[in-house]
RNA sequence: GUCCCCGUAGUCCAACCGGUAGAGACACCCGGCUUAAACCCGGCACAGUGUGGGUUCGAAUCCCACCGGGGACACCA
C-alpha cells in the first residue's frame, strides 16, 4: 500500500476531456428546441464570430464569459437558448480567396469547420441544431427580401452622391466604417468620391434610436449608450433663410444659437458643396476659388479633421442679407464648414462660436457682441457661449439667452423667414459594397423600367460562381463580369435589363441573425414571429465594445424596422448587453507584428480547456481587459486539480442525508451557495471563483484534520462545488460528478438549493470603537438587544482605558455589529 | 479642449445601504515531503485605500480641488 500522495491518482485534463467531450455530444444536454419543454425560457446569445481563422484568445475570453451565464440559467430550471454561428460574408475570406487562387466559400467554410470544433473542445454550452451561417443562400435571401419590403417601403433607396472610399478595399464604405478619417477595416485613409449607391433610411428611425435607449438605461454599459447618442448627435435649433444678392432662392442655415442673429457678420458655404460653386460661378473669385477647392481636396480627411489648424477660406465677392436686420455680410467658401451637416451653410457669429472666431480673426472680419458676458471675445480671442443677457440685438435686447432662443424662432415663423429645426449628425446606412463575398443586392436595372425589385418567388439571387471570375477588386463588382450572371429579362417589361453587380454591407447580415437563430431552417420566411416572440428580446448579449455602434445601432434599426412590419413585437433586441474586456500582452493588443501573440492552441495544450476558461473568468471583471502577463494558467490548472480531488476523497454513499453532517461544513457550504449566486447574478464572475475556491480550501480542510471524508456534510460540499464549478470548468466539474457517483451530466443537475437557516450566524463579532478607532470585539448573538450591546461595551476594559477617564459625549450602537462610543 | 470611468499589498483583484480594509489568486519567503529538484501539502509576511481639503460619531465608499491612468466626443454650426 502506498500513501504517498505523489502517487495518488493525478489530475489529467488531456484524459478528462477526451472521456467528456463524446458523452456531451451524445447527451446534447444544451438542446433549446422541444416544443413540450415548460421550463421557463432564458436567450443568452454571444456575439458570432468572423471565420478569419482558427479561435483566438479574445474568443476564448468572449466565449468563456458568455458560457459561466448561459450554464448557470440552465442549472438554475431555464430553457435556455445559446446558439452560435458564422458572419460569413466580407473581405478577408475574398481577399484570402485571391491571393491563394481558390474559392471564398471553400476558404471560409473550411474555417468555419476549424472553429467549431475548437469551440466543441472548449465546451461551450452551444446548442448545434441551431447554426447558421450567413453565407448559405438559405440564410441570404432573407438579407434580399428584408431589402426588398423595404425598398417597398421607401426605406431602401438609391443616389448619387459623395461616398467614402477605401482605395485600398476598393469599395465604399457607411460614415458608421469611417474611424477618424480611416477605413474600419484595414486603415487605409478614406477618400470621397461621387458614385449611386444603395442607401436604408436610418435617419429615419433616428428619434426612436435615441428614444428607446430609456429601456436600456442601467441594462446597458453606459458607455455604449453614449457612444451611440453622440453618433446620432441629435441638436435642436432653427433654420434661418438668407437672401443672396443675385440669386433668386434664398440659402437656408442650420444653427443652434438662432438667438445670434444679430452678431451673424459673415456666411460660410462649405468649399466642397455644390452651392459654394455655383456662388463662385462667373465671379472675380472664381479662380482663386478653383485653386482653393483643389487644395481641399487634395487634404487627407484626417488632416482636415483637426480643429487646431489655422481656418482657410476665399471670399466669394457675393453678398448675403441678415434676415433680422439687414445688413450685408459677405461670403466666404471655407473647409470648416462641412458639406454633407446642416445645409451646408452657415450665418458665422464670431463672438459666440470659436470657430467663427478663429475664421474672423484670420480674416480680420467684425466681431459682434450680443450676448453680455464678463469677458470680451474681441479681446481674449475666446468665443463666449453662457447663458447671459442679449444686447445690440432690437427685439431680444434683455433676454437672456434660453428666453432669446424661442424668441426669435418666433420672429423668423412670423416673417416666414425660418422655423425650427432638428438636426442630426446620423447619416442613412450606405450599403452596396463592389466586392464579390456578399450578398446580392436583388434588383433588377431596367432601361424602361428603372430599379425593378427582384419578384420575391425568383429570391435567392444566388452569387455566380467564382470560375473563371477575376475577384482582385478594381473598383466595381466583379459580379459585373458575371456576363451570363447579369443580363436578365426585366420582370415587369421582359426587355433586356442588368442585375444590379453589387453585394450588401456584412453588418446586414449581423443586424438580425439573433432573430434567425429562433427559426434557422426556416424556408418559408427569415423567421416565425411567433418563435420569435417565444425567445426575445435576448436576455443578454455578451461581445466586445467594438461594435459600440456598427452592429449595435444596425441592429436595433433592423428590429424597430421588423417592428413597423409586424415581424415583432419588441423595438429593442437585447435587454442585457455585456462588453467583455480585451485579451492584452505586456499592455497591449495581441499581434504577430508586434511579437506579443500567445496562441490559443499552445495554451490549452499546456493547461488544458478548464484551467484557460477559468483563467478568462478569474483574471478580473469581465468588463477589463486582461493582460495575459499578468494571469496564471497554471495556477488555475493546480487550483482544479485540488477540487478534483475532493471528489475523490469523499467517502460517503451518493443520496445521504446532508442534514446528518457537520454543521460548519454546511454552513461554509450554503453561505457560498448564496454568494456565488448573488456574484453571477451581478456579473461578477471572479468573485465567483474565488468563492468557490474559498469553499476547495474549507473542505479539504474539514476532509484532512475537521469532519473527515466520511461526514454527509463534505458530500454535499463536493458536490455544490462540482455544480457551481461547472459554469466555468466543465469537464473538471463532470469528472468530479461521476467520481461522486452520478450519472452524466452535471449540466443537467440541479443548481443547489439553499437552506436559508443555515445562514443564520449563532454569534457575531461586535466591534467596539471609541471616537471612531476600533479598540475591542465583542462575541454577541446576533439579536442582541442594543442597550444590552452598550452596556456590554461600556464594561469592556479596553474601551475605560481608551475613554482614560474622559466623559462621554455619545454612544452609537449598530446592533449587533458596532458600538462607536464617542468621548467629550 | 469638453464629458465619463478608474487609482486598495510587489502584481491581478475583493470589501451589500458610509460601520472590523482582505475573500481569492499570482509572485516572494519559510517549513514539510524528496538523495536532490519539480510536483504536492502547510504557513508567514506585505497595503491603510493617488494627494490635499471637507461632510460625518465614523469615509476606500459621499462632496470639492489637484495629480496619474483609461475611454468617449472633438471644425456637427
Amino acid at each position: 500500500m502506498n500513501t504517498d500522495p505523489r502517487e495518488a491518482e493525478q489530475y489529467d485534463f488531456v484524459d478528462i476531456q477526451q472521456r467528456w467531450l463524446p458523452v456531451w455530444d451524445e447527451l446534447a444536454p444544451f438542446r433549446s428546441g422541444d416544443p413540450t419543454d415548460s421550463r421557463p425560457k432564458k436567450y443568452v446569445i454571444d456575439m458570432f464570430p468572423y471565420p478569419s481563422g482558427d479561435l483566438h484568445m479574445g474568443h476564448a475570453e468572449a466565449y468563456a464569459i458568455g458560457d459561466v451565464i448561459a450554464r448557470y440559467w440552465v442549472l438554475k430550471g431555464f430553457n435556455v437558448m445559446h446558439p452560435i454561428g458564422w458572419d460569413a460574408f466580407g473581405l478577408p475570406a475574398e481577399n484570402a480567396a485571391i491571393k491563394n487562387n481558390l474559392d471564398p466559400g471553400t476558404w471560409t467554410y473550411e474555417n468555419i469547420a476549424q472553429q467549431k470544433a475548437s469551440m466543441r473542445n472548449f465546451a461551450c454550452s452551444f446548442d448545434w441544431d441551431r447554426v447558421l451561417n450567413t453565407c448559405d443562400p438559405s440564410y441570404y435571401r432573407w438579407n434580399q427580401w428584408f431589402f426588398l419590403q423595404m425598398f417597398k417601403r421607401g426605406l431602401a433607396y438609391r443616389k448619387f452622391s459623395a461616398v467614402n472610399w477605401c482605395p485600398n478595399c476598393q469599395t465604399v464604405l457607411a460614415n458608421e466604417q469611417v474611424v477618424a478619417g480611416e477605413c474600419e477595416r484595414c486603415d487605409t485613409v478614406v477618400t470621397k468620391k461621387k458614385l449611386a449607391q444603395w442607401y436604408l433610411r436610418i435617419t429615419e428611425y433616428a428619434d426612436r434610436l435615441l428614444e428607446d435607449m430609456q429601456e436600456l438605461e442601467g441594462k446597458w454599459p453606459e458607455k455604449v449608450l453614449l457612444m451611440q447618442r453622440n453618433w446620432i448627435g441629435r441638436s435642436q435649433g432653427a433654420h434661418v433663410d438668407f437672401v443672396i444678392e443675385g440669386r433668386e432662392e434664398p440659402v437656408t442655415v442650420y444653427t443652434t444659437r438662432p438667438d445670434t442673429l444679430f452678431g451673424a457678420t459673415f456666411f460660410v458655404v462649405a468649399v466642397d458643396s455644390d452651392l459654394a460653386a455655383e456662388l463662385a460661378a462667373g465671379t472675380q473669385a472664381q479662380p482663386e476659388f478653383e485653386k482653393y477647392l483643389e487644395k481641399v481636396k487634395a487634404t487627407s480627411e484626417m488632416d482636415r479633421l483637426d480643429s487646431s489648424r489655422e481656418k482657410t477660406g476665399v471670399f466669394l465677392e457675393r453678398y448675403a442679407i441678415n434676415p433680422v436686420n439687414g445688413e450685408k455680410i459677405p461670403i466666404y467658401a471655407a473647409d470648416y464648414v462641412l458639406a454633407d451637416y446642416g445645409t451646408g451653410a452657415i450665418m458665422a457669429v464670431p463672438a459666440h462660436d470659436q470657430r467663427d472666431l478663429d475664421f474672423a480673426r484670420t480674416f480680420d472680419l467684425p466681431v459682434n457682441v450680443v450676448v453680455e458676458s464678463e469677458t470680451d471675445p474681441r479681446e481674449t480671442g475666446i468665443a463666449t457661449a453662457d447663458n447671459g443677457v442679449l444686447i445690440n440685438s432690437g427685439p431680444l435686447d434683455g433676454l437672456t439667452k434660453v428666453e432669446a432662443i424661442p424668441r426669435m424662432i418666433e420672429i423668423l415663423t412670423e416673417r416666414g423667414t425660418g422655423e425650427v429645426a432638428t438636426n442630426y449628425r446620423l447619416r442613412d446606412w450606405l450599403i452596396s459594397r463592389q466586392r464579390y463575398w456578399g450578398t446580392p443586392i436583388p434588383i433588377i436595372h431596367c432601361p424602361t423600367c428603372g430599379e425593378v425589385p427582384v419578384p420575391e418567388d425568383q429570391l435567392p439571387v444566388e452569387l455566380p460562381s467564382t470560375e473563371g471570375m477575376d475577384l482582385s477588386p478594381q473598383g466595381v463588382s466583379p459580379l459585373a463580369t458575371a456576363t451570363d450572371w447579369v443580363n436578365v429579362a426585366c420582370p415587369q417589361c421582359g426587355g433586356a435589363a442588368l442585375r444590379d453587380t453589387d453585394t450588401m454591407d456584412t453588418f446586414v447580415d449581423s443586424s438580425w441573425y439573433f432573430l434567425r437563430y429562433t427559426d434557422p431552417n426556416n424556408s418559408e420566411a427569415p423567421f416565425a414571429p411567433e418563435k420569435v416572440k417565444e425567445w426575445l428580446p435576448a436576455d443578454q448579449y455578451v461581445g466586445g465594445v467594438t461594435h459600440a455602434i456598427l452592429h449595435l445601432l444596425y441592429s436595433r434599426f433592423w428590429v424597430k424596422v421588423a417592428f413597423d412590419m409586424g415581424l415583432v413585437d419588441f423595438v429593442e433586441p437585447f435587454t442585457r448587453l455585456l462588453n467583455q474586456g480585451m485579451v492584452l500582452k505586456d499592455g497591449s493588443a495581441m499581434s504577430k507584428s508586434r511579437g506579443n501573440l500567445v496562441r490559443l492552441s499552445d495554451e490549452l495544450g499546456e493547461n488544458g480547456v478548464d484551467a484557460i476558461r477559468l483563467s478568462m473568468v478569474f483574471a478580473g471583471p469581465p468588463e477589463d481587459d486582461i493582460d495575459w502577463a499578468e494571469v496564471s494558467p497554471a495556477g488555475s490548472r493546480k487550483f482544479l486539480a485540488r477540487a478534483w480531488r475532493l471528489a475523490g476523497d469523499v467517502t460517503s454513499a451518493p443520496g445521504v442525508d446532508p442534514t446528518t453532517g457537520d454543521l460548519g461544513m454546511r454552513k461554509a457550504t450554503h453561505k457560498t451557495i448564496a454568494d456565488v449566486e448573488q456574484s453571477i447574478e451581478s456579473m461578477r464572475f471572479n468573485v465567483v471563483v474565488a468563492r468557490i475556491m474559498e469553499l476547495v480550501n474549507v473542505t479539504r480542510k474539514a476532509i484532512d484534520s475537521g469532519c473527515g471524508p466520511a461526514d454527509p456534510a463534505v458530500r454535499e460540499a463536493a458536490e455544490s462545488i462540482a455544480i457551481m464549478l461547472s459554469v466555468v470548468a466543465p469537464y473538471t466539474a463532470e469528472d468530479m460528478w461521476n467520481k461522486l457517483g452520478h450519472q452524466p451530466s452535471v449540466a443537467r443537475a440541479a443548481w443547489p438549493v439553499l437552506d436559508p437557516a443555515l445562514l443564520v450566524q449563532d454569534s457575531v463579532i461586535c466591534v467596539v470603537q471609541v471616537a471612531g478607532k476600533v479598540k475591542d470585539r465583542l462575541e454577541v448573538s446576533p439579536d442582541i438587544d442594543p442597550a444590552e450591546l452598550e452596556k456590554l461595551a461600556m464594561a469592556s476594559e479596553v474601551v475605560l482605558a481608551a475613554l482614560e477617564g474622559k466623559g462621554v459625549r455619545t454612544v452609537i450602537v449598530r446592533a449587533p455589529k458596532l458600538v462607536n462610543v464617542v468621548p467629550q
